[in-house]
DNA sequence: CCGCAACTTGCGCGCCACGCACCTGATGCG
DNA sequence: CGCATCAGGTGCGTGGCGCGCAAGTTGCGG
């Protein structure tokens, strides 16, 4: 029947992560920077029409909720690397890999912006970003044929890559920023690899 | 009077800072990595000697606690480079500054491999080593002489170089690391500056 | 020697994570 | 097609925690 690539209890629970998430982040915009411990998970449940209790059976924390975005994105940063053709060269393939990922589709301005001015919010932002690395790391190596466990280079890649997409974010979310994310990044992303030509 | 570059007031302070995130991190090691949960905030004040009401006045959370001294050495990563002479090479300035900062002291083995092996502790260590890219990123501006807000180098390279620092701290806590972690800083450090001498 | 300001502490409130038990609806099988 | 099974949603209860408030205490400067 309808086996969409997934079941559909797995479709429901999928979308009600989205709901909740989607609507843990309305809140949060609405509420502002300095008002994250007036978004009560109650209202976020209440939003997402389902139960506070079942709210926490898919996060621990409101900023696990608001952030959970950035996390499902980060899942894919190794994916995407792999998806690139192998014959590409290492920094051209990174990069358009991260921009593929970072502007597909292109990122709430205002919801980042309200993240990244909310301390809390950023430290979980943070970890969403950095959980990139590991995959990332394996991508990189696997297309370089060392061993991840014997030769740092690739995990440090992996990081400064990861950095730099946020160095990006905070770049574009800067107030003279008429470029587009995607320009800010290969911008960065440029930076990490010093061979790379300018275009 | 006995203004030791601080207040005796601020001394204090200081030393029950210090004398919680002690309490909180000793606890948390007995617990072991899994058993967080069961450090309880009445117990760190106790084991520091102050109120559970006086604990949060410091930290706002068990893992905030634990991970102060990460906090701290992180505050000082821009000073550690600006300290550095002005005519070393910036690949081996900030080498060597990392370097300094953290191997002094020592870093307690044991005490990091239960935070990096704790997903929570982990995620409240990251917040901590990201904080040094902010000072990083304008000391590196201000010896290479560039505009930190048009110029997103530094803050890419600062970023970097903090990834790399967690990379280390990852290889040195494996399970095969007979090298101390001087070497091994030094190795992932490298690899952020191709252009860096092998010694 | 005094008053101020900083710090600690006890009290109390509201929120929240989470275990437990129950219910509903999807799934797979004969 | 109907039944056994089970994953996931929900209500309830509990214990812990963050934090505002209003004293009490102690170092510091005049």
């Amino acid at each position: 029947m309808n086996d969409d690539a997934m079941n559909l209890r797995a479709r429901n629970k999928q979308a009600t992560r989205e709901a909740i998430s989607r609507a843990a982040l309305h809140l949060a915009i609405e509420q502002g920077p300095n008002g994250l411990a007036l978004v009560r998970v109650n209202d976020i449940a209440t939003a997402a029409g389902v139960s506070p209790r079942t709210y926490n059976n898919y996060f621990s924390s409101r900023e696990e909720a608001i952030c959970a975005f950035q996390a499902d994105q980060s899942r894919r940063a190794g994916q995407a690397l792999c998806s690139r053709p192998a014959d590409e060269p290492l920094s051209e393939a990174v990069i358009e890999a991260m921009v593929e990922l970072y502007t597909n589709p292109e990122p709430d301005k205002t919801g980042l912006r309200m993240i990244m001015s909310t301390p809390e919010l950023e430290g979980e932002a943070l970890k969403a970003f950095t959980m990139a690395e590991g995959p990332l790391a394996e991508a990189i190596a696997a297309r370089t044929g060392t061993d991840l466990r014997h030769d740092p280079h690739s995990a440090v890649m992996a990081a400064a890559v990861a950095g730099a997409v946020r160095v990006a974010g905070r770049y574009w979310l800067g107030p003279g920023s008429t470029e587009s994310f995607a320009t800010v990044l290969r911008r960065t992303l440029s930076c990490v690899f010093p061979s790379a030509p300018p275009d």
